[in-house]
DNA sequence: TTCTCTACTGTGAACGCTCACAGCCGAGCC
DNA sequence: GGCTCGGCTGTGAGCGTTCACAGTAGAGAA
């Protein structure tokens, strides 16, 4: 609508505010980036142009030269749906958006949940159009990482990636402590028949919990049984799946730890419909802390991971990558938070 | 992580490669850029020193002296959660990132929920960061679409926009006639007493189905009574509590028009509350076909937007305008899908 | 042979900005 | 007066591309 090819007009650029304020080129340009060494009158005749040119910087022309575009990219490597329900990744979204505002540095988030989208994505962010990456999959440690670590951008993972040849710079939470924790409550209630509703395997997350919950049996002197662990892939239905499938094979249970809030919220229904109160007949632990877990019924005791931590160390990373130096991974711990449900 | 300041070697540009293939810069640029006029030789010696040196475009450069981006922006401008949990919305953002991907153009979705953000995002993109942009708002004609028009960015809005000065390219579904297809189907099926649960009046397509709906009981000679009429926001629960509202109100009521499928999936929960029928006491028509009206129980007889066609205009719209052309709007026909509710 | 035409190639000039440098001016010090 | 020094200013170069243009070589027509 409007425009037109010639109507177009050319857009006013430094020069043009430049001889309107009577200045040069050099002057207009101190103004626009901070202002230091320039006269009050100089810097007052430069503002009352770029006002009345209507000027905008050209941000292909400055990033040309400094080789910074002033943006980052909030990278999905999934199906866009997995995240979009996933209360977690609005709260990290939120606070990893904030945390660059504060820096002005507007956060694009990209999805690229197909491997030809990955293609274009890294093809494009590759050739300078952020100044880094916040990468973002519960399968942290996709090729999609490592090509853009080797194309020089700035990548910061959420989450343990999994092995790879080369060192990324990551955030997560102590998620096998996490789970000592919780199972360890657990048991501190007098439960000693606990089940566990683990994440996907195959996903550093789903391992490391289910090691914490196997560390703490062995502690307490328990044996480990295969029988009492069933494998989600943190959906609410899986987790009701997998906890109907744990109370047919041993209807004794009397704890059930879920490494999800929301496959926990699946579970609670799974539980009552076989008649099971909790936390009388079986006491759940969830994880995450997510919005899911007050929502549920009985609100959740489960696993507080620190989003609000966890995006202000990714973008800290980040910019410190993008500053040049180098950056390590960084471990949060978690906290229990004690609700109804156990 | 590894990059260290003075490590970051300098990116291969244009010219390593023309040295290293034996050609000048010009060549390697029209291989570049789709290889016509150049040499089958030439191309394969420049292809084979891209490989080599690893070289990828300077999209800046690039950009500089083309003006464009290659990329495009998905915008809202309302807090993110109340798009993500809105399944129109991953439909739509899914079919414009596979309109554009056809273009081979990515799609970076931008959330500018807060004023400030806006400010931050129109500035970011008035400064030319992409070629254009899909604006998704319910009150399609916040300020943003005014400044960025006046920035010079081509602009398609999803809905209808409020009057504004300036004419906006828009897309959107033909709201009136969707609503006058239900209740007149409502009718046909023989009742008399439909009420309405609208979007919020301050936006067009909150207005616009109630008009439609108006406009049938009057065609077929029923009174418009506002005691029938209640206002949602197009979240379940507000469909719960506008239907419980009229069901005070009006206990004979014996048809339902609701908004919204997700709205009419609450206003269902109201009606199975108080312990009616759906459809034998009450039928409940909805609007959107999205995938709240299969999941609902009964199944939603609804108003189906054309989400795949709005995606497509959409995109079309946008190319057009990057092109310099003039644009004008779209407004496409909806569909009744019967299913068990009416 | 000469001329034209086509396919291809190289070169200089942008694009709009930042950066380094050099220069200017006036104040303060010797 | 001469010197230094700090604040301020203008200028030229260059970032890595694309684009317009000029130019070359070889094939085919006249």
């Amino acid at each position: 609508m409007r425009v037109k090819p010639g109507e177009r007009r050319r857009r006013p650029t430094i020069h043009d505010v430049a001889r309107v304020a009577g200045v040069s080129r050099g002057t207009v340009s101190r103004v626009l980036n901070g202002g230091h060494y320039v006269s009050p009158a100089a810097a007052e005749a430069v503002n009352a142009a770029i006002r009345k040119t209507g000027y905008v910087v050209n941000r292909h022309a400055r990033s040309l030269i400094t080789g910074r575009t002033g943006s980052a990219a909030f990278l999905l490597t999934e199906p866009q749906e997995k995240f979009f329900e996933d209360p977690n990744f609005n709260v990290l979204l939120r606070g990893c958006t904030e945390a660059l505002a504060a820096h002005d540095i507007p956060l694009l988030l990209m999805l690229a949940g197909t491997v030809e989208e990955q293609r274009r994505i890294v093809r494009y962010v590759g050739s300078g159009h952020v100044d880094g990456v916040l990468l973002i999959s519960s399968r942290a440690g996709s090729p999609v990482a490592e090509q853009l670590v080797k194309a020089g951008v700035p990548v910061v993972i959420c989450g343990t990636p999994q092995l790879t040849g080369i060192r990324l710079a990551h955030v997560a939470a102590d998620d096998r402590d996490g789970a000592r924790t919780m199972v360890r409550h657990l048991l501190s209630v007098g439960r000693r028949r606990v089940g566990i509703v683990t994440g996907p395997l195959d996903t550093p997350g789903g391992v490391e919990r289910l090691a914490g919950y196997r560390e703490v049996l062995a502690e307490a002197g328990l044996r480990y049984e295969p029988e009492l662990v069933a494998t989600g892939d943190y959906s609410r239905d899986s987790g009701a799946r997998a906890a109907a499938e744990l109370l047919a094979r041993r209807p004794d249970l009397d704890a059930l730890f879920v490494a999800s809030d929301l496959m926990a919220q699946g579970a609670l229904a799974a539980l009552a419909d076989a008649g099971r109160r909790v936390p009388d007949d079986v006491a759940v632990g969830g994880f995450d802390d997510s919005a899911a877990a007050v929502a549920a019924r009985p609100a959740l005791t489960t696993v507080r991971q620190p989003w609000d931590r966890i995006s202000a160390e990714m973008v800290r990373l980040l910019l410190a990558q993008i500053e040049g130096q180098d950056t390590s991974a960084v471990i949060l711990p978690t906290e229990l938070v004690r609700r109804e449900s156990a």
